[in-house]
DNA sequence: CATCTGTGCAACATCGATTGTGCAAGCTGC
DNA sequence: GCAGCTTGCACAATCGATGTTGCACAGATG
């Protein structure tokens, strides 16, 4: 590529159809009807501007028009499943809608965030999508103060529309069906269920952590704080707590609930150590659902959330201009062991 | 928000300091050393600016400089593990150089794919990665049209410069590992190792299947062409193809290659309908590493991809304005089965 | 005192698209 | 035959930031 050609403008369709560059933009972005521009020039300009390969450049539509056509979504990690299936779900409402997806992973570092909403404002996004974030409410003032529309999805917050999984029903029936189906233990430390993972300032954690709680409460007649292990998201973490209480019990506790998908990749870090036969004694479940999670070598309970039914209702939401905060709850589905969800790729993939 | 103040400009910041739009601009972009601003006029300027909480257009600096800050990389799935590693250390890489990163799947499908490349340059993105498209050169085309500097990784272009998995040597060490292993069947029709998975007009795949067959003729010194089933991506179609091929071999074979995540999904679906036993007298392994399907209820090969390594070495490359079709290729690493790679978040995610 | 050399900043054109406004040609009606 | 209307389009301002050019003023020089 010795000569570097610059990319048409819409002065060069203009020239190339003998128009002026404000009959074009308007013969080609579709408001020439109400610009009273002939049909026979529309389509003049239109041959024009296909054979000299035009494609109008988006900033600057963007700054005219202070709407940029990006829509934005920030989420903590994509080696998630959970959360990867809410990039897919996004992606495909975006496109749907003629929009271009930025999506923005900021590994739940409260600065990161705003850092990067700041970014995502600064290209001037239609709206904002917040997938779990460690400051909800952080970004919500950034996006007041520059008056952009957003959303949560997952995780919700005080100030803005909110669409996010029913967590309390969707753990109660993982704390059930693992309570329910625990095998007695002959060692007494051994037979109570524990939670482990995830914050207590996640407020889906302590809605998790509520039912768990109270299904443990309501089948078992008492719980004690140290079933209870909200030691964060990192994997490695989770390992540990998990290897200390293992130690502490002498095995692995009859029931284990698993919040979340990382923390349930920490668990295996844990778990491959261990011989084959000490699950047998075990029910363990995750919250969040992950195909290849479903049919480990030890049966595991998951709860899938319902990206696609999460985000489009947020969609919708925004479509309809929603700026109260309103919360809307979807139900999750608990997936019983070695099952596999057939998601929408399976034709595709 | 009943009244809706417009986000700041330069030019408020500029009345606010007492000084013209181009002061100002010169003041926070760095450039006010070369055009002999002093000192004083731009920390009066900063300090305007701060108070008035201004941030600056990044459409129109995009606009005016022709250059967005924006990066771009096209996949086929986030639903997939090796693909969303692509895109944490493509955003990882981005951030660290100050550019956005515009992360997007096109399902495999080559109008999407071009489609989604014509928007991304319509935003003026600085360069593009491509990660698996169905039709590689057909985006080189658009890219070079529109001089955007473009490079492949994952799955090599011809037009531009492209950083692999060695495809080869990974397929090789996996083929070995599990003709190696394989059981010796009383069935004779399940003696023989199989491959399953991916497209054969998919470069990677058929590096892969060569050196599955180059193995496979190594060590039992015959392979014949239905041993490799090349039937896409689809994990409904790898179900069907693996049920249709335990029902002519009457089980599972001895050994078995599958060729990408998703196919090893679409394997999984078939499986859960398998009694336990069914896995006893077979290898099993698969190009892509997942951390849950590491730990199945069957041991897993798998080759992990070195996706941080993937991105880093295209950055570099990106940086140092390479458009020439260098080809480098990465190794990736044979990871045995029930063992759990730490990945880089295992103290954060 | 007149000229010369810097210094520090403002004015203005520009990037490419959108949009309010104006103007000429063609038509109607009386 | 002329006001008045419609039709079809061009002109020019605008979005916000950048960078080139040029001007005013200060101090130095002869």
């Amino acid at each position: 590529m010795p000569t570097r050609k610059p990319k048409p403008t819409i002065s060069d369709v203009a020239a190339a159809a003998g128009a002026s560059p404000s009959t074009v933009s308007a013969a080609l972005n579709g408001s020439w009807k109400r610009r009273r521009i002939s049909e026979e020039t529309v389509t003049r300009i239109q041959a024009a501007a296909a054979q000299i390969g035009y494609t109008a450049n988006l900033q600057a539509r963007g700054l005219r028009k202070s709407r940029s056509g990006l829509v934005g979504m920030i989420l903590p990690v994509h080696e998630n499943r959970f959360f990867a299936s809410m990039s897919q779900s996004f992606e495909a409402c975006a496109r749907e809608r003629g929009l271009c997806p930025v999506i923005a992973s900021t590994l739940r570092d409260p600065k990161e965030e705003i850092r990067t909403v700041e970014t995502l404002i600064a290209y001037a996004i239609d709206s904002l999508f917040i997938a779990g974030a460690a400051d909800p409410d952080a970004l919500s003032d950034i996006c007041k103060a520059a008056n952009v529309q957003h959303i949560y999805v997952d995780l919700p917050g005080k100030d803005a529309p909110s669409v996010v999984s029913h967590n309390y029903h969707g753990a109660e029936q993982l704390s059930r069906v693992i309570v329910d189906t625990m095998p007695t233990q002959s060692n007494p430390a051994r037979a109570k269920p524990y939670f482990v993972g995830g914050l207590t300032t996640n407020i889906a954690t302590s809605l998790r952590i509520d039912a768990f709680r109270t299904v443990v409460t309501d089948r078992l007649g008492q719980i004690s704080p140290e079933q209870v292990i909200a030691c964060g998201y990192a994997p490695g973490q989770t390992a540990r707590e998990l290897a200390a209480l293992c130690d502490r019990l002498g095995g692995l506790p009859a029931g284990l609930f698993v919040n979340s998908l990382t923390a349930f990749e920490g668990a295996l870090s844990y778990f491959v150590d261990l011989p084959p036969d000490a699950f047998e004694q075990s029910v363990i479940g995750c919250y969040d659902y992950d195909p290849f999670g479903a049919f480990l070598q030890f049966p595991v309970h998951m709860v899938r959330q319902n990206s696609d039914r999460l985000i489009q209702t947020a969609f919708e939401l925004i479509d309809a201009g929603t700026t109260d905060p309103v919360l809307i709850e979807i139900e999750p589905d608990l997936i019983p062991p070695r099952t596999i969800y057939k998601g929408r790729f399976s034709e595709i993939g």
